[in-house]
RNA sequence: CGGGCUAUAGCGCAGUCUGGUAGCGCGUCCGUCUGGGGGACGGGAGGUCGCAGGUUCGAAUCCUGCUAGCCCGACCA
């Protein structure tokens, strides 16, 4: 992409009602507009964030063997009435009145919608188990909605349920969950640790919450410092496998790590002192098993292999999508703008030109840009009549991890410069080999956008 | 929902107390110079002063009502 064909209105004060980094951040580099409280507009550059974060999730989802479809946003009072929520779930949830006189609902997530899809469709124990997920948008009519999309009233999730015959097999979902989570966190550059935590208007016994630490978390949380050290990595999963998600939920959940809500002050004085550390989080996704408890108030059984009818075993899960933005950018940034993760940044790198107009400059910027195009990566190339200072002003906001810096005084000596968003670490090296160092440090990195 | 506050050009703000027909910085447009960390000079464009009503010869300014938004707290992907 060209800079001067592209929309990206990027602002040099910082909008007075923005209070958290992520927040100003993202209003300042042009990736989103306020619609009304709580409510945005993606522009182009935060919808291609979003669309990259989408996107990690759904590999990952279909990975783990989960299958993605599309529920609608507004749904019909009735379903709610018969798991009984409509009441429960308070003022959170949007209620409108269609033109009939109907009690519509804009759904704050959609457990009653999958369940009467279940139980249309399936009736054979022989179809479990199965997973079903989808990323749609949801509305919580947040009594105070605030730092701009990590609170926001409609906000992007990925919401999935597992329906199984067993219990047994509804923990697997759980801990198949729990692993496929910690990988979309990580593809993502984040560490979100999995904290036991608290059910709430979901109901259930067994729940985690994924959990960002942040200064500027919403959630008090209390762990174990060495949870940190765990990590994913590399290892190979097979998520049928339930012996190994097990014993990865259990490495990743036996260390001490809970929110205030689940928080037990003798548990946590077990831990040795020197490891116990108490700080805020920013809560990205939360996995439940919640049992027959929807299946029972809303009729989902299956036939048995003995012929009777057998109330499913069900679990819902869900990924904050949008506020992942405001997490990542929480969590990753410095005093002259966002510091993106290669796994998600919107562009592969930034091409500078430090002197548009100069024949040779320009001849030099088009060949780095049909080069990496050619391999596969998208550079976004300033190619505005700006000054050097302004253009790397531009590229530290919306926080490019590379940038290509192409000017006459290197090109005399046939080099350009391959700069780190995060070290500041600078290199001289000739276009071609720029590229091939980039399409070197994205193998494993690329993710379909838009 | 309790407490605090704001609304004036795309963004950040002054002007309101003491009424006289709206200003500054950034951005933006045109031109010249410049060219490795938000450059300089010159010339432009851009505003129903949140909305409605009232007082007044005259309202951004005073009065009444409303709306929207922000911050702190109690609740939540």
């Amino acid at each position: 992409m060209r800079l001067t064909r592209y929309f990206l209105p990027v602002l040099k004060e910082n909008p007075a009602e923005a209070q958290i980094v992520s927040h100003r951040l993202m209003l300042r580099a042009g990736m989103i507009k306020q619609a009304s409280a709580g409510i945005y507009s993606w522009l182009p550059l935060g919808f291609k964030v979003l669309r990259k974060i989408e996107n990690i999730v759904h590999e990952e989802q279909m990975r783990a063997g989960h299958i993605p479809m599309l529920m609608p946003t507004l749904q019909s009072a009735d379903l709610w009435r018969e798991s009984g929520r409509y009441d429960d779930y308070g003022e959170e949830m949007l209620r409108i009145t269609d033109r009939h006189g109907r009690d519509m609902l804009y759904g704050p997530t959609n457990e009653e919608l999958i369940t009467d899809i279940f139980r249309a469709h399936v009736s054979s124990y022989r179809d479990l188990p199965l997973t079903l997920y989808h990323i749609q948008w949801k509305f919580r009519d947040e009594i105070r909605p605030r730092f701009g999309v990590m609170r926001g009233r409609e906000f992007l999730m990925k919401d999935g349920y597992n329906f199984d015959l067993t219990k047994e097999d509804a923990l697997h979902a759980y801990n198949r969950h729990l692993v496929s989570y910690l990988r979309t966190y990580e593809r993502m550059g984040l560490q979100a640790i999995p904290m036991r935590a608290d059910s709430g208007p979901i109901g259930g016994d067994d729940t985690h919450e994924f959990l960002v630490l942040a200064e500027t978390g919403e959630s008090e949380v209390f762990y174990d410092s060495a949870v940190t050290d765990i990590q994913l990595g590399e290892r190979e999963i097979d998520y049928d496998d339930v012996d190994q998600c097990r014993a990865v939920m259990e490495e990743f959940t036996a260390l001490y790590a809970r929110t205030d809500e689940t928080h037990d002050e003798a548990k946590f004085n077990e831990i040795p002192e020197e490891r116990r550390r108490s700080a805020r989080g920013i809560e990205v996704g939360q996995i439940f098993y919640f049992g027959t408890k929807y299946s029972a108030a809303m009729g989902a059984t299956v036939q048995g292999p003995d012929g009777k009818p057998v109330e499913v075993h069900m679990g819902s899960h869900g990924i904050g999508v949008s506020r992942l933005l405001g997490a990542i950018i929480e969590a990753s940034h410095d005093d002259n703008g966002i510091i993106w993760p290669e796994g998600v940044t919107p562009f592969h790198a930034g091409i500078v030109n430090l002197k548009q107009g100069d024949a040779e400059a320009d001849a030099a910027c088009e060949a780095i840009y049909a080069a990496m195009t050619a391999v596969g990566l998208e550079p976004l190339y300033d190619d505005r009549e700006e000054r050097a200072g302004a253009k790397f002003a531009t590229m530290d906001l919306i926080g490019l991890p590379w940038r290509i810096t192409v000017g006459p005084r290197g090109l005399k000596n046939g080099v350009v410069e391959l700069t780190s968003r995060r070290t500041g670490e600078n290199e001289e090296l000739p276009p071609e080999e720029a590229v091939q160092r980039l399409a070197a440090i994205y193998e494993g990195h690329m993710v379909r956008g838009i």
